[in-house]
DNA sequence: TAAAACTAGTGGTCTATACAACTATACTAA
DNA sequence: TTAGTATAGTTGTATAGACCACTAGTTTTA
């Protein structure tokens, strides 16, 4: 259950168990866990490494305490974050669709003094350019332009675009995404998106810009997106 | 400085102490602070408080820490608020423009199934069906059609309506508007529409929704726009 | 000169203990 | 019966010390 040797932090490998047995009910809301020192005969460590466990659970929302009662469950939190940086993939499978994704063209290339803008480097400098039809449930909804300059993604291959690309530079490149920036607006699909689409030429569409940041407020990329308008709507949430 | 006497626990006090320092510029950001070992000596308490404090403020945001080189003060974090709802006037002023409006139509009615379920009120329940188009830079932008529960606000009036309808609910009415979901979609301009905006029949639209709500999750109006596309594009940020 | 080893200092983890403040229950005395 | 009092159990606060892993210099060595 716990292991005293390993390099994983005791207090971290005993929070991970709780907060498995949070998430997966094994616990129910407002129940009353074992007392601190309960726990702390159980996994046989002092009681400061158990506070330092729940501490953290109780920061991150899964515990509320009460003094001289006892340390509880709290209901998961619903506050969904107003919007979130998602993918194509994650974004549709929310929707209950099944995403899927053509690859038209990678290649690396030299960027035009727009795109250089967006992205904050200098024009003529290389950068990936990925051309994607996306599917949901199989059926076109989206067309994809999207541009990385290469000294963020030294080796982007078509297998990660294929695959995710926001964990591959998340996870592999210890990048840290932090923000994006959308624009929105209607238009008709012109002839080469009208039939990537299999819509009709002048159809309503959606054009999506979107450009991704980093923590530093480096751009990693910049997408261009044309959505069929009959499929395809865009949900924002706000507070006052 | 510090009462080890007080009922205020002595990490608090340190807490506070450190964050008025850190606040007030008499810490720069990413200067380090004394060390925990320093700190515990100079406050003459044991090492494990003054982390208690440390750790609080880290989680606040008010240090960082980097293994084996020290405390650090954070950045202040800017955080702006993603997204705000606003009505149309305060949205034209934040784009440069001058905002403007031309009632349609404005007048008390029945609510039909569709409204009555948006607005969660029964069917045929009093309502204000409210048709405007609104100008920017005395170019007409959008046509808005509201519909507002008449038991909510009760004395609508179209002078109200032409002027700020959100300040009418929460200062004379002392309600608080909390959130609204908007949706967004791309279309094509029917010829009413195309009239009034001044474009031609079938032009690139945006159609925008708009269900608003008070605190109690309780709807107070839903909005069905129609903007024009070359006139219009929207903006979204997201945090990762 | 350059690489390797050392060293002092840092935050990260962990222990064993103590007392305070609070809650709930059971018990006792008016 | 009721009010007060113990008591056991809880989290909250605080101590003093220990060892680890990491960082950044300094010193030693090849």
């Amino acid at each position: 259950m716990i292991d005293k040797h390993s390099p994983i932090p005791i207090y971290y490998q005993i929070e991970e168990f709780l907060k498995e047995k949070i998430v997966s009910k094994q616990y129910e809301v407002d129940q009353a866990i074992p007392s601190e020192r309960e726990l702390s005969e159980v996994f046989g460590v002092s009681r400061m490494t158990i506070r330092q466990a729940l501490n953290d659970l109780v920061t991150e929302g899964y515990l509320y305490r009460e003094k001289g009662k006892g340390t509880f469950v709290a209901a998961q939190k619903i506050e969904q974050p107003l919007h979130e940086v998602t993918g194509f993939s994650e974004d549709m499978l929310k929707r209950g669709m099944v995403p899927a994704t053509r690859i038209i063209q990678f290649g690396e290339t030299d960027a035009d003094k727009q795109i250089a803008a967006y992205l904050k480097i200098n024009e003529h400098d290389p950068i990936y350019k990925i051309e994607r039809l996306r599917l949901a449930d199989e059926r076109p909804i989206a067309l994809e332009h999207t541009y990385v300059p290469v000294h963020l993604v030294p080796n982007l291959t078509e297998d990660i675009v294929k695959e995710s690309f926001y964990s591959y530079v998340e996870q592999h490149l210890q990048l840290e995404i932090s923000h994006a920036e959308q624009t929105i607006e209607a238009g008709l699909a012109n002839s080469k998106q009208a039939s990537l689409l299999e819509i009709s030429q002048g159809s309503p569409v959606l054009f999506i810009q979107q450009l991704t940041c980093l923590t530093n407020e480096q751009p990693i990329e910049w997408v261009r997106s044309t959505y069929r308008a009959d499929r395809y709507k865009f949900h924002v949430n706000m507070k006052r």
